[in-house]
DNA sequence: AGGCAATCTAGCCATTGGCAAGTTCCGGCT
DNA sequence: AGCCGGAACTTGCCAATGGCTAGATTGCCT
């Protein structure tokens, strides 16, 4: 008997995984992985401390639900782009608009390397990224696209990287980051 | 009486805090800065569970010094660099030879922030940051130094982040990184 | 209606970080 | 020399965590 009437909650909780992954990028976004606690999730779901073990495996299997569903995000949001810089603006747009996802899903150690949809998801987000240098760079037909990519992709990566550890509040002051990556960007890439 | 014939370790360990650092840099290096044991250095060192703490305050304090050690270094070897380009070679030399120092220094959630020793670090080797930009693109002079800045600091971060975490593993192959990272700085700033 | 499998709970264990109180030892001062 | 203050280290403790196993509950499918 369910005693539905008030406070009870019902033995099943009806969409555990999803409340756990919303707790879990919620707690990592504002204090990073290492932070993370289960049992912490399941309190803020309001179950016990076991259940999480139930949908992720473990803590490196929620982690890793979280980099393959980042990198499903990463390659939808990079499929739009058009052109390299316009790619690495929505890279780093990426990046803000989840911090989470990104923080985790470049951290080999915090993943299990076998996993098939973290496979799959990142084969997705590679694709995007190579496509965006290869296909958006005509005019430099000389350039390895290969280091062309490298260049891309460190400088988006960093930048994301520096903005997201606040490494680059004092620089960047109070000016919108985005604008900031964009002219950064045809400062290094004049193509625009 | 310490019997200091065999086995029998001294009451005082002698060196005890560089002995914990260098544990400490050794586990990081290999499994990252989340996987760090305070116990486990303190087995390592031969020194009781509580021993640490006397040295480094606690888990932050001991990852704060780490951080403002490389901070340190770093700043010591951006000093000798001539012109922008070896700056940033320098930059990724420095996360490969230092990897655990690296992994710690930009990440603020495992540091303590208002420690001094850090704080002054810290401000050494952003100094050197910026002297590496300023001086050495008297031709650009156009171009703001600061964006020049933040363009050059996000390229050779991301370039090290990437190399750290392995990402670039498939991309790189077997050349050396440190070449591959040189010639895509010729790309992005044909000055060379 | 019956049964099966997924979902969730309860309890246990080893490990960890951190704190407190006690012990050993070094080094300086008289 | 003697002593004494403080630094270095230890033992013991506590709460919290991750992960495992066994058991309870429930929705669903036939």
């Amino acid at each position: 008997m369910p005693e539905n009437s008030t406070g009870e909650r019902p033995y099943h909780h009806g969409d555990l995984r999803r409340a756990i992954l919303r707790a879990a990028l919620d707690a990592i976004a504002t204090d990073g992985p290492s932070a993370l606690s289960l049992r912490d999730l399941a309190r803020r779901a309001g179950v016990s401390h076991a259940a999480p073990a139930h949908h992720f495996k473990d803590r490196t299997g929620l982690l890793t639900a979280i980099a393959a569903e980042g990198h499903g995000l990463l390659a939808a949001a990079l499929a739009e782009a058009e052109g390299l810089p316009d790619a690495g603006v929505r890279y780093v747009r990426f990046a803000r608009e989840h911090p989470a996802h990104f923080q985790v899903m470049f951290r080999p150690e915090l993943l299990r390397e076998g996993d098939l949809e973290l496979t799959t998801a990142r084969a997705l987000s590679s694709e995007q990224l190579r496509m965006a240098v290869t296909t958006a760079r005509p005019e430099a037909a000389g350039t390895d696209p290969r280091l062309a990519g490298i260049a891309a992709w460190s400088f988006s990566h960093g930048f994301a990287t520096l903005l997201l550890s606040r490494n680059l509040d004092g620089v960047v002051g109070d000016q919108d980051p985005e604008e900031v990556f964009r002219t950064a960007t045809e400062l290094l890439f004049p193509s625009a």
